[in-house]
DNA sequence: CCCATAACGGGACTCCAGTTTCGTTAATCA
DNA sequence: TGATTAACGAAACTGGAGTCCCGTTATGGG
């Protein structure tokens, strides 16, 4: 009696256990980025990570939760943002970092991959979305800083800036053919620069026109 | 000999296999909104549409490819714009209008799920692509006549500042867990406006700062 | 109205993704 | 260092997604 063991690798994380793990992450991440969310199968990444199908399908069981998986791994992967002084400096390098990433053929397979898994399954959706707040708050000093310049008005969400910044990048990148080149990140960069000064990013009431 | 026939559906294209594509796009979409991309099979959807799951596999054979047909099917029910006299309004207007359909619970799944067969398979992200040229075509003259009013710099990328109002609210539908209200949707058409106002939408050079 | 055949549909069949079983390896603790 | 058992892995197994076969329905052309 007593408890059924909690899940597995859990209880004895060091080792082996890591290893496999970073293997089969490793795996996924290569596999999604090549076939896609919709084709993949759990068997070809155990195969590809030189780990027994069993384990995969005992740790994991699915897909989407695997994924989930490979989402906590990313967000601890962090790349430090770079300071230039000026609001339109920063958010250009974060676009670019951004724009960089998406076009990137096995990243921009990758996040395509991520994003359409999270749709399908709670868990899942909830990993990304860490993941995104969390790049959201590495970068938003930088306009918090604009803020207290009085570059941008007080008040201002500055979240929402970053993210305005993204936004077009990643809708360019799933809704249209067009590629992404740095000029599509330095616009982005741009029209949020510009949307943010004219207080269009004002927190609580809607701002004014 | 002659020609092998081309695909089913193609030569007689009335009555019983008209019928046959609506009930399957019809059952697609809700399946699609109710089980998300990924736990979708066919037979189900067969058996929803009342029809026998071999026609569904003749005919389509992938999700994927049945995603494809539902887009060029969504592609040509269009609701007209409405038209309010300012950029602000019309944008506005837009923006509520995609507010809407994406905080809606079934349209707002389907239109995750769509998105998320469009990253598997090159033909279905080519139906998604056409779906948003049409959307953002026919939005495009309300920028152009503030253009032509001179609410907007001449030489703006009227397509971009429509796509601009949409991206923040995908945005937040695929990668947060905020909820989309009519308040993200009025943020999302004041920050395009600003931005176009200040000339970040111009064509062909990467405008000044 | 009638014929030729495109398209549909039921049911049997296949094949592989995912599960179960059980023996082996190695992480943790004393 | 050795005992305990968590976690791994090979192989056999199973269910259902997707295919095939062939008889039936009804469209479109003459």
């Amino acid at each position: 009696m007593g408890f059924e063991g909690a899940d597995p690798g859990t209880v004895r994380p060091g080792g082996r256990t890591a290893r496999v793990r970073s293997a089969v992450l490793q795996a996924a991440g290569d596999a999604l980025a090549e076939h896609g969310f919709a084709h993949l199968d759990l068997a070809d990444i155990a195969r590809r990570a030189e780990v027994g199908k069993t384990t995969v399908y005992r740790r994991w069981g699915t897909v989407t939760s695997l994924v989930a998986d490979l989402l906590l791994d990313m967000a601890e992967q962090s790349l430090p943002r770079t300071e230039t002084g000026s609001l339109l400096g920063d958010l250009k390098a974060n676009a670019r970092l951004v724009q960089r990433t998406l076009a990137d053929p096995r990243q921009g397979a990758l996040f395509k991959a991520v994003i359409a898994a999270a749709t399908c399954e709670a868990k899942t959706a909830e990993a990304l979305h860490r993941f995104y707040d969390i790049r959201v708050k590495e970068w938003a000093p930088c306009v918090q800083q604009a803020v207290d310049r009085g570059e941008v008005p007080e008040g201002t969400d500055v979240h929402e800036v970053i993210r305005a910044v993204s936004a077009p990048l990643y809708y360019r990148l799933l809704t249209s053919s067009d590629c992404l080149d740095a000029a599509a990140a330095d616009q982005a960069a741009e029209a949020a620069v510009a949307a943010a000064r004219a207080g269009a990013y004002l927190r609580g009431d809607e701002g004014r026109a």
